[in-house]
RNA sequence: GGGCGAUUAGCUCAGCGGGAGAGCGCUGCCUUCACACGGCAGAGGUCGCUGGUUCGAACCCAGCAUCGCCCACCA
């Protein structure tokens, strides 16, 4: 403690808890149409309802609160709107681990029924969760408006899009080969699926002839294929090879028998076939394999289903009906190698999909489900990427957005799942009718619910009341910013799009803000199997979470970073020496002089509102390392350092106004980033308004003021010049010097230590600092260390002549560089030549 | 197989056409009345490699190496 009896050190935990509630008290957060302003919205990426927040969470809601603060405090009617994701496949998952663990039932020893309902109760305590850790982040949303993809209102516009789609006829019910998890029991997208490189084996399948036609064109009695997955062969219709294979071009026609299930089946030419891979010849499973089936489709072929939804061999897997699909593999390979149909197995390194939320190895199966075509609702959304009406930050990710959506594939919506939107379509007797509701007696809803991310894509105008036309909708649509990782571009971002131009007509965002992914400290993916995760609450526990948002905004880039507890640490630094000024500043008396302003006032009131600029612009850009490092380096380096210590030792009538106006507009710049312990700051310094609703500060040019730019920079390096030469010399306590001519006498003399003296006459140590010379008079002991460091002073002084001589004697250089760079370089051969004729003067007199 | 990105001080990272920067760590001095989560002063980089463009390259171009990440139906 000390006399302003105030700790020296900022503790967190207090303050923050007590400064939410009074926000929250005060209805800071509250947004509501205002025609007399202008809207700010941001739709908060809806966390799912499985677990607790991330890493990835905290960035991208620091990133977040510092923009809709920002506006907020601009005078922007600002809105972030909170919410949850019900998560389908993902809570499902949670909540069937749980399940088996706890109960060791599974989901259908509960029914439909109760397992939606644990689910429901698992989500609602998950959620509440999820909230309280947004609080202690600081996060500035409206909770009035808090929504949850599987309320009452949420639902209604989830089945209307679905039903105007399919009205439409953009959604349709098709049989396709779609990637099936038999761990989930359903079907999944393109985009849930995770390829990873696995050691696998090629095997030799080997199909006898029974055409009785004799050997094939190798001479073999049987047709050989290479497979990665021989369990599928029970399966097959046909074989097929290039109808360009000279090799083979007998073996077209042929009829071969399928072991065990004893199926005869044709030798067909098909151009998919690649000559060079295994034998040239392929076997063709339409049922289990996206290319088969198009193979089969080709030539009219029937496919033939071996598998159960599980993931067992069907009854058409003869007598390897009932195993699972690995049991099958194992015992395929042992019957065929068993009859002499086993040929070569060669190790093979290929890629396997995986099911991105419960790790299965995803089967290609035949299935039937509901498709949302895509053509037609990629077109605007790629125009409104191209024409600049949504940007994306960075850049490159609009351009990768782009390309995605020009090559992108019809998309599976329906899902074999039991929690989430239940599809609205409604079956009797061959007869198919959308709607909410049954439309009557003996209809029965398809039991299908719909891909988690159908109900996403509509987050920024289903939360804001549509299909209902609202006043919000008017007034916060389009949403002014997305900020997100890019794990989830396409999976979400790019699906928002097309449905915000489809149903709302226009852009759902004017900006992307695509954030960096947080990595855990070795540079690994954080994962909770590799126990390498770092939980946010307790970073905000170690450092508050002010410091904890500066540090991850701080570090956050496009690029992907290591976490690094360090920048918590600079984080809860800065912090502390925030508040150790504002200790500082309330030792003045609160009413400040406004005339009589100094050259260092000045000087500290223009560093001020140019930071204030160049700030706020760093933050429209969605550039917030470049932010923090502005401010941070303005508010230690230039203010706490200099201006501060300028105010103990040579302060002027308005010095005790300057500091207060300075300090506030740091607290101000930084209460978006850092809004609790700004707030109490503010409140220490007995600001009566909360910080929330003060104005953020704006560049004004009045204040800019060369002059005293140039005066203070030149007093600081002269300052700097003699607290080195102190340093270098062990010279303490006053000295006796000239002061430089353009510097600040007062300020020099206070923090040099220099007596200001006429003239010089004995021994003297000769400073150089850029363009101005320190003249300090010494005892005639220290002649010699003079002359010394005078010889490296010229040496030194000698090499930038050289160099800037050098260059202007290049005439390639005069001639064909820019102006200023030439002229720049001829003021430094002039000042330093002058330089040189000083320090070779002295060094003769010493001599 | 395509595409994108990275490689800068011991560590974590900025800078992206005109003389190499920050934080941490390190060295020396300073327990001076805002702050030792501090102050002052320092040390420390042939900016991955090889070519090219340019008056000038860490920065632009090409190739190479290493490491990431996306996308793609080769059995």
């Amino acid at each position: 403690m000390s006399q302003t009896g105030i700790p020296k050190t900022y503790d967190p935990h207090a303050v923050e808890a007590r400064w939410y509630a009074e926000w929250e008290r005060r209805g800071a957060f509250e947004a509501d149409p205002r025609p007399d302003r202008r809207p700010y919205c941001i739709v908060l990426p809806p966390p799912n309802v499985t677990g607790a927040l991330h890493m990835g969470h905290a960035l991208n809601g620091a990133i977040q609160d510092t923009l809709v603060r920002r506006a907020r405090m601009k005078g922007y009617e600002a809105l972030w709107l909170p919410g949850v994701d019900h998560a389908s496949i993902a809570l499902q998952n949670v909540v069937e681990r749980k399940l088996v663990r706890e109960e060791g039932k599974t989901r259908w020893d509960l029914g439909r029924e109760e397992f939606v309902e644990r689910c429901r109760v698992f989500a609602e305590e998950s959620r509440s969760r999820i909230l309280g850790q947004l609080k202690r982040l600081g996060a500035s949303v409206d909770w009035r408006r808090l929504r949850y993809t599987m309320d009452e209102r949420y639902i209604d516009s989830v089945l209307t899009a679905f039903i105007r789609l399919y009205e439409a006829g953009l959604i349709y019910r098709g049989y396709r080969i779609t990637n099936w998890c038999p761990r989930d029991r359903s079907a999944i997208s393109d985009l849930e699926v995770n390829y990873e490189e696995v050691d696998g084996r090629l095997y030799g399948l080997r199909y006898t002839f029974v055409d009785g036609k004799g050997p094939g064109p190798d001479g073999n009695e049987y047709a050989q294929v290479f497979s990665t997955r021989p369990e599928t062969m029970l399966g097959d219709v046909a074989l097929v090879v290039n109808p360009d294979d000279e090799r083979y071009r007998e073996l077209v026609g042929r009829k071969v028998l399928v072991p065990f299930v004893e199926r005869e089946i044709e030798v067909l030419a098909d151009p998919y076939v690649d000559p060079e891979f295994g034998t040239g010849v392929l076997k063709v499973t339409p049922a289990h394999d996206p290319n088969d089936y198009e193979i089969g489709e080709r030539h009219g072929l029937e496919p033939v289903n071996v598998l159960n939804p599980d993931g067992t061999i069907n009854e058409n897997g003869a007598r390897f009906a009932g195993m699972s699909r690995e049991e099958a593999r194992t015992a395929v390979v042992e019957a065929l190698s068993e009859e002499g149909l086993l040929g070569e197995v060669r190790p093979y390194r290929h890629r396997v999909g995986h099911c991105d939320r419960c790790g299965a190895v995803i089967e290609p199966w035949l299935t039937e489900q509901w498709w949302c075509s895509m053509r037609e609702l990629a077109e605007p959304a790629i125009e409104a990427l191209k024409d600049g009406r949504i940007r994306v930050y960075p850049d490159s990710w609009r351009r990768e957005t782009i390309r995605w959506l020009e090559n992108l594939a019809d998309w599976n919506v329906s899902r074999q799942l039991w929690w989430g939107h239940r599809i609205p379509i409604w079956y009797r007797d061959g007869e198919v009718v959308a709607a909410k509701e049954s439309p009557g007696e003996g209809f029965e809803q398809d039991p299908d619910v719909l891909d988690t991310w159908f109900s996403s894509a509509l987050w920024p105008f289903a939360t804001l009341g549509w299909p209902e036309e609202t006043e919000d909708l008017a007034y916060f649509y389009p949403t002014a910013l997305l900020s997100t990782a890019r794990e989830i571009m396409y999976l979400w971002v790019a699906r928002m799009i097309m449905t915000g131009l489809r149903f709302m007509g226009d852009i759902p965002f004017e900006k992307v803000n695509v954030h960096s992914i947080v990595l855990a400290a070795d540079g690994t993916k954080m994962s909770k199997s590799k126990g390498n995760t770092i939980d946010p609450l307790d970073l905000f526990d170690r450092y508050g979470a002010d410091a904890v948002r500066f540090g991850l905004l701080y570090q956050s880039s496009t690029q992907d970073f290591a976490y690094s507890y360090e920048r918590a640490e600079l984080g809860r630094s800065f912090v502390t020496k925030l508040w150790n000024a504002t200790r500082f500043v309330l030792q003045y008396p609160q009413r400040g002089e406004s005339r009589e302003a100094s050259a260092a006032d000045r000087w500290i009131l223009s560093e001020f509102t140019r930071t204030a600029r160049d700030y706020d612009a760093f933050l429209e850009e969605c550039e917030f390392s470049e932010a923090m490092r502005l401010i941070y380096g303005f508010a230690w380096n230039q203010f706490a350092d200099w201006y501060i210590e300028i105010a103990k030792a040579a302060p002027s009538p308005a010095t005790p106004r300057v500091l207060r106006e300075v300090l506030l507009g740091i607290l101000r710049l930084l209460h978006p980033v850092m809004p609790f312990a700004t707030e109490e700051m503010a409140y220490v310094l007995g600001e009566q308004e909360l910080l929330v609703h003060h104005p953020f500060p704006e560049y004004d040019s009045t204040l800019e003021d060369e002059e005293a730019d140039r005066l203070l920079d030149r007093t600081k390096r002269a300052v700097s010049a003699v607290r080195s030469f102190r340093a270098e010399s062990g010279l303490d306590g006053e000295l006796e010097g000239r002061v430089p001519g353009e510097v600040d006498e007062a300020v020099f003399t206070a923090l040099s230590g220099v007596r200001p003296v006429r003239s010089l006459d004995g021994a003297r140590a000769t400073l150089t600092a850029g363009d101005l010379v320190v003249e300090i008079s010494l005892t005639e002991e220290m002649r010699r260390t003079e002359i010394e460091r005078l010889r490296k002073e010229i040496s030194r002084v000698e090499d930038e002549v050289r160099r800037a001589q050098g260059k202007l004697s290049n005439a390639k250089f005069v001639e064909r560089a820019p102006a200023e760079i030439v002229s720049g370089e001829r003021r430094k051969l002039e000042t330093n030549t002058r330089l040189l004729k000083t320090l070779e003067r002295r060094i003769e007199e010493y001599l």
